[in-house]
DNA sequence: TGGTTTTTCAAACACGGGTTTGAAAATCGA
DNA sequence: TCGATTTTCAAACCCGTGTTTGAAAAACCA
């Protein structure tokens, strides 16, 4: 059933995405796309509406990719402690810096979107984010049973803020004058630093 | 001695400082500094050789500011116990919530600059960063006396996140799903929230 | 003051961005 | 197969960007 005309969607779907994943919604052109997908320009507003509903396309995608993943994850951590709960949150936060698959790319797209987001993504957010956001909650609470809502939202922002500045800034850091090489053996090392400081700093709230 | 061309030179200066940190660099066009500061457009190029020298100039006057403040802010350190110190640090770094002056204006450049780093910027970072790194790495030691520099970069990288977080995404945050309204009186409680979770997790590390 | 230098100005330039066009090619359905 | 529809294609279009130009105005200084 996959008539000819769905094959220049899908490589344009796919050239896109790992493009936007790279540099952003205003770093990449509609040029630099149909090159690597090898199509014509025209293409991505025949089969698109232009370049904002490609977008919608790609990053529809990507929170379909990291809800099932989510999800998947969620199911998990109720049959672990919380301890290891959080280090799998935290490690996962952490996989685009050695990951290269579709939930990586997913995950560097909304890094992009977290300076200055598009209107695309800010509707999409608005209706498709409560998840997530209630599912690093709710992991928080199994630490913080007493505290308020408000509380726990501004750990889990926290908690995710910590993750991203590594993940946004990981050549920056390679280089001078941090000299933070994040090669995939430390990634484990990373996410354990961050885990247990995360653990303790919840054990004890004042 | 202010001869009338350095009015020009300065009123250039202040409107692409503003606008710099309000949109970052690709977000500010020549023609919207030139607007803002009511020069011809030709002046920056005249003045600064182009946007990447304006915004070069722009870069060292935040260094300078940035600089300034957190050696003052050293000082005082010295005094006080390594708890008020810790407060002092986060709330300096969340200051560009409510504050609208030249520190935080400078911060939100260097927000910016987080995502996409400029060549000018990557090159006055590597020669200037050091300093910083060093006052946020010696703030911490004092809570973990033990631990080696690299855990030490880990944990200040990610104190720094944590509050950079909140001041990229203000606006974000304040409307749905999330509804995090951070006004002014609310920044001593999110400030308080982060030292009292940061100040836990050094306490005890694993 | 008068000649020189510095600074301003409006206009145009060259370039890359997303989009549109109209015809050719390919595909589809009867 | 053949007419209708869908899809591709090269080229152009329009707009906003940073930069350059050359002359006019202003400021400077002997």
């Amino acid at each position: 059933m996959t008539r000819p005309s769905d094959i220049t969607r899908e490589r344009i779907l796919n050239a896109a995405e790992r493009l936007f994943a790279e540099r952003g919604y205003d770093g990449t052109s509609i040029r630099a796309i149909v090159a690597k997908a090898r199509v014509n320009q025209a293409a991505i507003n025949y089969h698109f509406d232009g370049k904002d509903g490609l977008y919608r396309d790609v990053l529809r995608g990507a929170f379909r990719a990291l809800t099932e993943d989510q999800l998947a994850h969620a199911e998990e951590t109720k049959a672990i402690s919380r301890e290891e709960a959080l280090h799998e949150f935290v490690r996962r936060q952490l996989r685009p810096l050695v990951a290269r698959d579709e939930v990586s790319r997913a995950l560097r797209i909304f890094n992009w979107e977290t300076v200055r987001p598009t209107a695309v993504f800010r509707k999409l957010m608005s209706e498709e984010a409560a998840p997530f956001m209630e599912l690093a909650v709710a992991l928080l609470r199994r630490f913080l049973p007493k505290a308020d809502q408000r509380t726990l939202v501004v750990a889990a922002l926290g908690l995710m803020g910590q993750c991203s500045v590594f993940v946004r800034n990981r050549e920056q850091l390679a280089g001078p004058p941090i000299g933070l090489a994040l090669d995939e053996t430390s990634i484990d090392w990373l996410a354990g630093v961050i885990t247990r400081l995360t653990i303790a700093g919840l054990a004890q709230p004042a």
